[in-house]
DNA sequence: AAATTCGATATACATAATGTATAGTCAATC
DNA sequence: GATTGACTATACATTATGTATATCGAATTT
């Protein structure tokens, strides 16, 4: 005879909250010490349950992984983003989308041991480029915006790409020793305003707008 | 009694011999394999010797680690930075450095798994950190001589970051997808001149220097 | 009320990696 | 010929990921 399953309000929602609380407990320990020293019995420890339970939420240290930086991302500020793309000014949604990606890297020290994370899982590291690939569209719809009708797709793609290496995590840690977030950003929307300059036409050099200065 | 020791030319030559054959079976296993599968046992028997052989020459995976850079930073053309850095043009020295660390990070796809390599071990992290403060030392001068008078110790702790940065190698190797070794490098030396832009004055904007094309 | 299902536990095991310890091998040197 | 030093052989301790099996206990179904 099949046998009989069923789902359980209450069941459900212990598994979800010891599922927050493993969750969490990654967040912490990945602050507090470096991937290296990041193991599933740490985290299962810290959480109060047993390794194996982590196996069952996550399946995997991977799946641990991609988890927390799921959850990262979700209280991360990255939902304003939507509104970003929809101003009607594409140079002030670049600045914003800066300003937000700034506010993302900076929110949580944990997204720093996550990149950390991708040295040495492959398949982690793929995940997370392809969470990235959304930053990169968005910088493309700007960039077409921006755009002169004359610049060539060899500048688009020059524009793009440096604009995507300049709001990367790797960026952002190597600018923010010495300087708060805020200055960080400033920095990095300055350095992005340049990169816009080849974009606009031999013609319109030196027009202030392409300028480092903030 | 004293133990009679004694040097012996033949046993060092030999010594060194292995130890390269070590080191350049570890570089081969880096540019195939990912960190994650760099394990001694396997440059030692890449090597043709024992694991132990590898931990008498070494003392450990890090010393191992270390001994790789170096040799690649030996072979990797920056023995050239110092006459870069005595020319008498200080921005067509930050092009010649540019050009020379855009070769050095392409030459040997080793130096990408090294980077890989800070992540889980931070005492190699620091040991990289210290050979690439050798680079911000020569960005550092170079902005000095580049700066005019009036320009503030902000904005040129700004352009050094933000050269430092671009000149980094998580940068190239973010340039690098669908790029060759000189159009990177055609690409960071743009970014670096508009980098430069805000040291020469309000005055000076928009002389082309500063822009972004080549 | 009894049977069952599901999340979590307990325990054990396999595998791989770093690192240490000890004894042994063999050619180079004294 | 005795000894030294680089390398080997073998063994062991530790830590980590991942898998397998049996069990406990509470929520749910019949």
């Amino acid at each position: 005879m099949p046998p009989r399953s069923y789902v359980s309000p209450a069941r459900s929602a212990a598994a979800a909250e010891t599922r927050e609380r493993v969750i969490e407990a990654a967040s912490r320990t990945l602050r507090d010490e470096s991937i290296a020293r990041f193991s599933l019995d740490t985290v299962a420890k810290a959480a109060g349950v047993t390794r194996l339970t982590v196996y069952n939420q996550f399946g995997s240290r991977r799946g641990l992984l991609e988890a927390v930086f799921d959850e990262i991302a979700r209280h991360g500020g990255l939902h304003q983003l939507a509104d970003a793309m929809t101003m009607a000014d594409p140079r002030a949604a670049l600045d914003r989308m800066v300003e937000i990606f700034c506010g993302f890297w900076s929110r949580d020290s944990a997204v720093g041991r996550l990149h950390d994370a991708m040295a040495t899982d492959p398949e982690f590291a793929e995940a997370v480029r392809e969470r990235n690939e959304r930053r990169r569209r968005g910088v493309t719809g700007l960039i077409d915006r921006i755009a002169g009708k004359s610049a060539s797709q060899q500048a688009r793609s020059d524009a793009v790409d440096l604009i995507f290496a300049l709001t990367s995590y790797p960026t952002f840690a190597s600018l923010s020793a010495g300087r708060s977030k805020d200055e960080v950003c400033r920095l990095v929307q300055a350095a992005c305003h340049a990169a816009l300059a080849p974009l606009l036409g031999p013609s319109s050099r030196g027009t202030g707008e392409a300028s480092l200065e903030g």
